[in-house]
DNA sequence: CCTAATGTACGAACCAGTGAGTTAGTTCCC
DNA sequence: GGGAACTAACTCACTGGTTCGTACATTAGG
């Protein structure tokens, strides 16, 4: 009954099991899902190629599997955002700057998205929770808009989703492309500077469109 | 010396290197880097996988040919775009969607600079006419800041490079990201509706970010 | 007749996936 | 409580197909 608390098993399905996802993601990630190798994957864990197939099947389902943990960690981490306590305006300020800090520390999330996005998303189709269900997120960003609207805050009616494509596509847009676009315009997005310059800007853009005439 | 108008030569250097580009740009843009097949490239064309080689040297060379090309269309088409005969916001929401259609028109070009980024810019790194080097939209950016500037529309002060990547975040997402968020939200970005809506609300956007109050 | 351009056929490495056997850990029974 | 029986977890060695790349032969065109 008592496992020892301490002393490590030798053969723990869990552990194995979490090990191999995690390498796995990086992996993925790094590689895409053709450039991917299910050797190296093995390599880097504490096990071996055959438990790859034992817990997951095959390349294109531990790839599977990893997307879908990728996601139901940014849908956790969307469920612990509080705003409802702060005034409109501050209140989609601070959910633009949570997205935006959210997507600085998840690059491999972001990678991954961008693969599966190369592949038509064929992977996550085929996923659980994933169709038609509301996401926190707009029925967050429905609230602020409504309480924005109500008090004056805001002046233009916005589509809920349509301003989360529009906070996504900024925090998104620098970490996914900012390899090429630094190299081309010889900035580096990630630099300290321009992160606190465009978590700023974010900001102002959102709230500006929100609050722009007519 | 006169090559014969109508008449197809059997061999023509010209024809069949741009052949080879042509189906690799799509072969790459569709399966990535290290999904893209050699092979495939070849039974696409007219001529055999030889002449691949023969070329271009290689896969990654023949890889990198193409991104140049794609990168060359981009730019020769930026260069065509002529705003200054328009007010300061007429001129940038011109400009906002001259650059949406053209991304809603090249999707192949965001694919691949989306597996560029993928291998994090490595083989654009060594491509001539990217470092450092002006790109003319910043330079037309530049203008109509200046402009807004000094006319009193624009009442923010906006680096070029900032809003033309707000502008190209933008553009990007909607066609980069079109599969996953289309999925979560089941939400087709790409239908007629919605492509009009979200060309204006990048007008909206950009517009009122530079007129902000402040 | 010479060379650039092209076709054919093949090799060596790579890579996803598997068949068959082994051991750690648990449960059951006395 | 101790060992037999059982199963989940694991290892090892292998394979068949794929894939990039090339050696060598051939032909068009000037």
């Amino acid at each position: 009954m008592a496992s020892p608390a301490t002393g490590e098993r030798q053969r723990d399905a869990g552990r194995t099991r979490a090990e191999i996802l995690e390498v796995s993601t990086r992996e993925f990630a790094e590689q895409g899902f053709a450039g991917a190798r299910v050797d190296e994957i093995a390599a880097r864990t504490r096990t071996t190629k055959r438990m790859l197939y034992y817990y997951f099947g095959g390349k294109e389902q531990l790839y599977q599997a990893v997307l879908q943990q990728a996601y139901s960690v940014i849908r956790a981490s969307e469920q612990t955002i509080e705003v409802d306590h702060l005034e409109p305006t501050a209140a989609i300020r601070r959910l633009a700057e949570l997205t935006f800090d959210h997507h600085e520390s998840h690059p491999d999330f972001i990678r991954l998205v961008s693969i599966e996005n190369i592949h038509h998303a064929e992977h996550i189709a085929g996923l659980e929770d994933f169709a038609g269900q509301n996401s926190p997120v707009i029925e967050l960003i429905d609230r602020i808009l409504d309480r924005g609207l109500a008090s004056g805050e805001f002046t233009r009616k916005v589509d809920a989703v349509d301003l989360h494509m529009l906070i996504s596509s900024f925090c998104v847009f620098r970490v996914a492309n900012r390899h090429t676009f630094g190299a081309i315009f010889d900035r580096d997005l990630t630099s300290p500077r321009l992160r606190k310059r465009y978590r700023q800007m974010l900001g102002d853009v959102v709230v500006g469109y929100l609050r722009a005439e007519t």
